[in-house]
DNA sequence: AAATAAAATAACCCTATGGTAAGAAATGTT
DNA sequence: AACATTTCTTACCATAGGGTTATTTTATTT
């Protein structure tokens, strides 16, 4: 828990009540590598915070091939913002990718601490605005960069992924096959 | 403003303090098709509430294509998000492309109200969930449709907008250019 | 209505990426 | 160490979409 503590306490003002609600509301739990915590199909209860290690989310369309979201690192949630924002079932999975820390919330006792405790809502509204920053880069990459620059932007902003992750799933996230991002990866050693 | 307010007011409850200091800092404008209300380099100080026409978003890259980021439609928020959020310059255009009327915002006073008025901070927290649903979607679909079943999502999406923008917009909304669009749209018509 | 400008389509060929399948390399298991 | 499984690479051809340029259509201006 401290790991969020000190991330809130540093971005906002937090009253001891309020920390200690969000205490009482959360678990630290230790994932192992391969774990689903959330699944496609069903509902969607928790949210997590990335204390260690790393999260993938994606989705699986008709075909079986899987799509990755986003990869979640220290510091940032992960959960099927979708599911819980509109009140639908997950069209998401997530799942750890190396073994985690993570801090997981009740995703309806975290709407509650909003009513409790206004210093939270400031905490989880800049979490949005960060969050929302960082997909519209993504989507403006995914849109002026090749495949190429995206793979090169990917081992900037994750260099700790690569290692842990299969390539394929590196290549779901920058859209483009598992043979594509290896005939990249290839050239990229000719030069 | 009557229809911001009405917009808040059916999402939270909004006190006769709130909404008297959210018309204090807002301004009613009514912006011709074609002018550029937010502009790539210069710094960003308004954020716009769309009540009628449409605004598109857009960067433009080393070769000068540009690439939209977003249309915004009634009831949506418009500005350079990263920009404001990272407190930076603007990397993104902001034009009309209809006649418009939009409530303008100053990006910091719209700040301050969450220290005054918890309760508008409350409809910014959802506004920027709504927005990131959007956008997690936006990316979903990016990666797993072909141009032309994001081309005819976006006909379901905005119904309105096609009549009103050139079509190279539109593709590069979609992330594909003018022809391959202009091929789609033939090929649709054979069927 | 004529003239001009802007947008859309068409036709060319080219390139990046996809699909499939097979083999090589790495990793995990007994 | 031997085997099995997973992951990565290679090679083939297929295809969606890009770049360029020309032409047609549509919209705008005079």
């Amino acid at each position: 828990m401290k790991e969020l503590i000190s991330k809130i306490k540093s971005s906002i003002p937090l009253s001891q009540k309020a920390e200690e609600y969000v205490y009482s509301i959360s678990k630290e739990r230790n994932i192992s590598k391969g774990e689903t915590l959330i699944r496609e199909g069903q509902k969607v209860r928790k949210t997590y915070f990335v204390n260690e290690g790393c999260l993938r989310s994606f989705c699986t369309d008709k075909t079986g091939k899987e799509h990755t979201l986003q990869f979640a690192i220290k510091n940032w949630w992960m959960s099927d913002f979708m599911a819980i924002y509109s009140n639908q079932i997950a069209t998401l999975t997530v799942e750890s990718i190396t073994d985690c820390k993570v801090i997981e919330f009740n995703a309806k006792e975290l709407e509650e601490i909003y009513n409790l405790y206004p210093e939270f809502e400031t905490f989880q509204r800049k979490n949005l605005e960060r969050h929302l920053v960082s997909m519209h880069k993504r989507i403006l990459n995914q849109l002026q960069l090749t495949a190429e620059e995206r793979y090169d932007l990917f081992l900037e902003q994750y260099p700790d992924i690569e290692q842990h992750t299969p390539n394929y799933h590196i290549a779901s996230y920058l859209g483009i096959t598992q043979q594509s991002l290896s005939r990249i990866r290839v050239e990229k050693t000719k030069k």
